[in-house]
DNA sequence: CTGAAAGCGCTTACAG
DNA sequence: CTGAAAGCGCTTACAG
């Protein structure tokens, strides 16, 4: 800036004029700084504006995984709306690890980013609180922080799930296995607690061996649902899959497409629709967030907070919708 | 900082030792200032230290959209490698638009991250130019830089294109659509030219109304797919189709699975593999590309520059791979 | 082992 | 319409 000013022969508030667009610059001035400009090929460090200014334009997105197919259209819409805002974003993968995100998140204060998009991996995030009483702007997406307070998006686990299960229930079945996300994970509970109370309202027990709670690995997930068919444990087999998650209903079509399986049709609901899902044989019924939305809700709450807004943090809920396909209208078969 | 050195009654410089974890402080006085620190909230603000040191530990990243199933996963790649350099990751989706390409680069360039990864949207890099000279490690990705020499990381996407239009010729099919994306997209033209030498070398005539580039919106693929289904302009039907890209791909898949198409099936061989392609009826057949691979591939040669390496621009060529699965090995059906 | 001074490249507040 | 001085929060180069 100092060579465009002295090649000009401004002064340098007058070339930061230029750069900035303010006005109250001579038209002829203007032009000879623009040429200065050009022929040094300068471009406005912005580092060094931040410094002075305080602000960086850009904000922060910690998610579990940039690959997954829930979580890319949600990184998106949050993009979308910093765009909108004359934000760039900055993205990290926590891969589910509690340190990995909190490494994450303060790296990215440490940047001095203006506000905070954080789908949580971890249950405490009172290491944000300094962050947050400097100014950073946080809101949580998905899952609910832990032991603060704060803006949050939420789809309706509860309600999807218990509506999923009460699906099921409707076509008959009696013995409903559900396969989730592991314990610990806000949006697990919550769906395990919405099949319970499908159960418990329409009166059926639920085994032990129904309930598997665990990582999405699909050989966890595999060996989860071959015991819940099989009957172990001399309970009698499940009819019926309700299934946690995204990535735990794509395992569970390939088990239950085995040809070994398929005298026996169990029916199939899962949590979160995926593309392709109606062309499946049978196409797969599921109860479907909208990730889009999501992120567009948690980015549109983070620029309120930018722009100024103080009050209280809130909680804004989505809801689910139950879309029957094929693989959740399939009647019970014994054996 | 100022304050941290205060309340530890040390000097400014010795807060930036412990900070940063140098040596040359005793253990008595770093735990004064780690003390300083906490009781402060202290975080460094990398802003100014960017502005001091030049280097920003952070990357860019450019591509057409983060929520495309192709390029997440290149996004994950390229973020998990500049994790272990430990740097950040910036990234932008260009939605295709040339201009849209430019503001985001630049706009990385102007926060001065360490290297910027690719993919591009425009045809003319130049604008890159100062930025290259100034310092800025750039890599492309999946298609060519336009009018400026760079690092490449490259799909073979005129040999898989070949193979997979082969591999139906050697199904017996002579009529096969081609459906890609847009001219002007390197890789829409490699896959067509794929495509023509394919059917070349096997003395095959290629009608005008089998070749069909453009957007890669459904209802255009929809479109062109009945035009060559239904023998539109006085040519026979086509027996096969042949697909430029996972998104076109996925089109087809539901244009052949309607229930008025069931009765002639229509054999598919779709570029860029995509989750669930093996669970489908039939199974699809496709050239893969491992979009992982390309993203580490593009952020390994990015940080080979970065420490250093200043000889000639380099071309990594990656395989495909033909699966096949079911879809490509059907044989002509004619009306 | 420790610290004072200068400077990174901008913007702010002010004066002319 | 224009510019000189101070300062944002660090690190570098140097001295003790």
């Amino acid at each position: 800036m100092k060579d465009v000013a002295a090649r000009a022969g401004v002064g340098l508030k007058t070339v930061s004029r230029v750069v900035n667009g303010e006005a109250g610059v001579s038209s002829d001035t203007e032009r000879r700084v623009q040429e200065a400009i050009t022929s040094l090929g300068f471009r406005r460090n912005d580092s060094a504006r931040v410094l002075r200014k305080g602000t960086t334009a850009s904000i922060g997105l910690v998610l579990e995984d940039l690959a997954d197919p829930f979580y890319s259209p949600l990184s998106r819409a949050v993009e979308e709306v910093a765009r909108a805002h004359g934000a760039l974003l900055i993205n990290g993968s926590s891969a589910e690890d509690p340190e990995r995100e909190q490494e994450l998140a303060l790296a990215l204060c440490a940047r001095r980013v203006d506000g905070l998009v954080i789908v949580p991996a971890s249950d405490d995030h009172r290491y944000l609180e300094p962050e947050i009483a400097a100014g950073v702007a946080t809101v949580f997406v998905d899952r609910p922080p832990g032991r603060i307070a704060a803006d949050l998006v939420l789809s309706e686990n509860f309600e999807g799930a218990r509506a999923g299960v009460a699906h099921l229930i409707a076509h008959g079945h009696r013995r409903i296995g559900f396969i989730g996300d592991r314990p610990g994970i806000h949006t697990a509970e919550e769906r395990l607690r919405g099949y319970r109370t499908a159960m418990d309202q329409a009166g059926l027990p639920v085994a032990d061996s129904w309930v598997a709670p665990g990582s999405t690995d699909s050989e966890r997930v595999r060996a989860d649902a071959a015991r819940m068919l099989d009957g172990a444990d001399g309970t009698e087999p499940v009819t019926a899959f309700f299934s946690g998650n995204n990535r735990v209903t794509v395992t569970l079509v390939r088990v239950l497409a085995a040809p070994e399986r398929r005298d026996r049709p169990v029916a199939l609901v899962g949590f979160d629709d995926f593309e392709l899902a109606d062309l499946l044989s049978p196409p797969v019924t599921v109860v479907a967030q909208d990730p889009a939305d999501l992120g567009r809700s948690a980015a549109e709450l983070l620029f309120r907070r930018l722009d100024g807004a103080d009050d209280e943090p809130r909680t804004v809920s989505r809801p689910t919708t139950l879309i029957a396909r094929g693989s959740g209208e399939i009647p019970p078969h014994e054996r």
